[in-house]
DNA sequence: GTCTATATAAAGATAGAC
DNA sequence: GTCTATCTTTATATAGAC
């Protein structure tokens, strides 16, 4: 009963590629003029008619709540054990670095605190997704470190907020709040690498 | 010629304290809702009229210019050479934790993040007037202490930003995303001692 | 300067044809 | 499902009386 009308329309090609176009258009709309952007800028930028627009979601709600559900599959480049702990921090807090200051991982984040108030439930999807979903592994691998010995003996949880805090530095609040711009990719290895000498030197054993 | 018209109105004590009135509102009212909040909004918050409003600031962006103004006068409790390193540096982070943590800073902060792509003026100047200057009083005072001998030999202004980012963890962006709330302000102490431990783990000469 | 009442523009959402 | 044209509400901003 429900295949029958589905089957005409709603799963069309056509159907899906203006679907994905909508999808496409909100995240740059959103993210350049955060949640007051009209629904005609959407559309417009989308290149579809603005009705067509909620046969697919609705309401601008609606819509909000679709661009960040497609936040929750993405996956990430987990640490896997290869050369010495510090070249595996190191490897770790670039590939970290460079997400942080991907500018559409930026955009969402900024988008994501200012409108923490008005969709709870939406910020705590981007941030388990993201910044939780990074941590948690981050966690496990010092465990794993800790109880091997290549570390001292200290809390986990602890020892991952410290090297991600200083991996982050000043820069990030510095960069949302626009007074500079991000660091140069080809710069990221470098400020890791120097973030990670400071945790291991506090986290060494002596 | 100009006092003339002034005299009468613009500077009445009556008029100041409606101008003051807004203000108040306006903060509370844009760091609720955003700059979305309705100009409505601010009015009813402030008990005057809307027109009493245009009058005052012109626009609703001469009212958010306005708002941002008075932290520029804002001045900040500075380092005073006390006690030991550690004692000073921990009552340092924990008066840097006690700002950083305050819902009316923290509401400035993540309205100016949202709007630092509308209102790059303003945004640099809280960041000039908060973080900024936070962080340029401690730059100079490991500068001393390097100099001194009390530190091994670094670049203070790292210096400055591994301790402020040490001192922030992960917490604070779990407390913008409103995963988590802030912390009771009688935990800071603790929160502060454990981050200067580290820093000085890291940065005392051995 | 301050108030009540109103103009004007824009945005979210919908009706009806194809 | 998609489009054009339209409704309705809300928001910024202003006119005019006191």
């Amino acid at each position: 009963m429900k295949a029958q009308t589905e089957a005409a329309g709603a799963a069309s090609p056509r159907s899906r590629k203006k679907r994905e176009a909508i999808l496409d258009a909100g995240v740059r709309v959103f993210m350049a003029e955060g949640y007051a952007a009209s629904m005609d800028r959407v559309a417009a930028e989308a290149r579809v008619a603005k009705q067509t627009l909620y046969s697919h979601f609705g309401s601008k709600e609606g819509l909000f709540h679709a661009l960040f559900e497609r936040y929750k599959q993405q996956s990430l480049a987990g640490l896997d054990p290869a050369g010495d702990l510090a070249a595996e921090l190191a490897t770790f807090g670039e590939h970290m670095l460079r997400r942080i200051f991907d500018p559409e991982i930026l955009g969402v984040q900024r988008l994501m605190i200012a409108q923490a108030g008005a969709f709870p439930d939406l910020a705590r999807i981007v941030y388990e997704a993201g910044p939780g979903r990074v941590r948690a592994g981050l966690v496990e691998f010092l465990r794993a470190k800790i109880e091997a010995g290549a570390l001292g003996r200290a809390d986990p949880v602890e020892a991952a907020d410290d090297l991600m805090a200083l991996l982050q530095g000043s820069r990030r609040q510095r960069i949302l709040f626009g007074v500079e711009a991000a660091p140069d990719p080809a710069r990221l290895r470098g400020i890791a690498e120097r973030a990670v000498t400071i945790f291991l030197r506090a986290y060494t054993m002596r």
